[in-house]
DNA sequence: ATTATCTATAGATCTATAGATAATGC
DNA sequence: ATTATCTATAGATCTATAGATAATGC
């Protein structure tokens, strides 16, 4: 064929491959073979686009990252609830791409996490929170998220609407008493955890400097 | 050789092998030739005792968790300082095999940790934590601790020390002015998260049942 | 008879490079 | 001349099975 009258590959379109395959088929099932046969293009081809495999993974991860809407900001608003709701954004997107929650542990370029860090760390002065709290909120915020969430991601299809797995009256009692007197379902879990964990760092806040 | 007079392949030596391997070369560098090199005998061989090498990956993640050391249950003493020393010593041992973080985040056995969470509801439930705070609790406690850690975990080696990376004075100076006036290590940093995190929860229990 | 090793090997990949080829754009 | 594809292939794996072999323990 040699060079075609318009390019068959893009960089978006590869990466949007690469995402689609890996949602469908498992982290496994991706390879530049298989990449080149959705995209009906041959392995080597792609080399002129990325220049190698891991090049391509780090375009998956950030692809997936930029998935996330970032909720608008309240101009006189609650922080918190704008902290939350975009935490809830980017557990839900990294939900949909579950088979990927590898890539993003290795692959999420720093610098693109800095930069969203930046903006919200200007926010959070827009709303008064002391500078001293930014970076256990911003640390916190970004750690909580991606952790917790990647361990959900992770859990085999069948137990993803429990919260633990495996419980067994006769052997765990306490835990499975524990699970019958909860309420929330995972995602409420997060947002949960979240709220408590901002409100402690306040708390702490105001408790150190009243000393 | 055929059969020795003694075994020369053991479940736990195996398992102790390709902790070491990963550890020191990587986990793109596991195989099982590489381990079996490691142990001077013939890949087949790990057939006799291990069904296939997600078998042998799972017990790596299991040896992994029993290497946390549990705290002492103080008689009459805090829960949440139990609960922090306990995140704290598991912390420590995921970054000890950090190169082993993906395994955990694939390979943990669900099981597990389910005993696990019987003994500390337990814990919990004798220490007077009311049961409807418990998978809370622990629900946090696991996803916090494991989310938290194999994100730092996953860190390349120079960026270690630094709690956000490629921070540009210029580019980022309301997050370079936040980095300035924090003074907490990662290790802190994780501690204090917990603990903001257990205020949390008791207290938002709190208001709930006043109201 | 069972156990624990070995040799040999099927079979399936994969990543990445070299070099050919033809379309494009200067 | 540059660009974007292709074919061909080097080279390096890997996982897992089949079947031989000799030591062990009943």
């Amino acid at each position: 064929m040699a060079r075609p009258s318009k390019p068959l590959i893009s960089r978006t379109a590869a990466v949007a491959a690469a995402i689609s395959i890996i949602d469908a088929e498992g982290l496994d099932a991706f390879s530049l073979p298989r990449l080149a046969k959705y995209l009906d293009v041959k392995a080597p081809s792609l080399y002129h686009h990325f220049s190698d495999k891991n090049e391509i993974l780090t375009e998956v991860a950030r692809a997936i990252v930029f998935e996330t809407r970032i909720p608008r900001q309240p101009a006189s608003g609650d922080w918190q609830d704008w902290v939350v709701a975009y935490g809830l954004n980017f557990r839900d997107v990294i939900l949909r791409h579950r088979n990927a929650a590898p890539v993003m542990l290795q692959f999420l370029p720093r610098d693109l996490v800095t930069d969203m860090f930046e903006a919200a760390a200007d926010y959070l002065e827009s709303s008064g929170v002391p500078v001293r709290l930014h970076v256990q909120i911003l640390d916190g915020l970004e750690k909580l998220t991606l952790g917790v969430t990647l361990t959900e991601a992770m859990r085999p299809e069948a137990k993803r609407s429990a919260v633990f797995a495996n419980v067994d009256r006769i052997a765990h009692p306490v835990l499975d008493a524990a699970l019958k007197s909860n309420q929330r379902t995972p995602r409420q879990l997060y947002e949960q955890m979240m709220r408590s964990f901002l409100y402690g760092v306040l708390h702490a806040d105001q408790v150190d400097n009243s000393i």
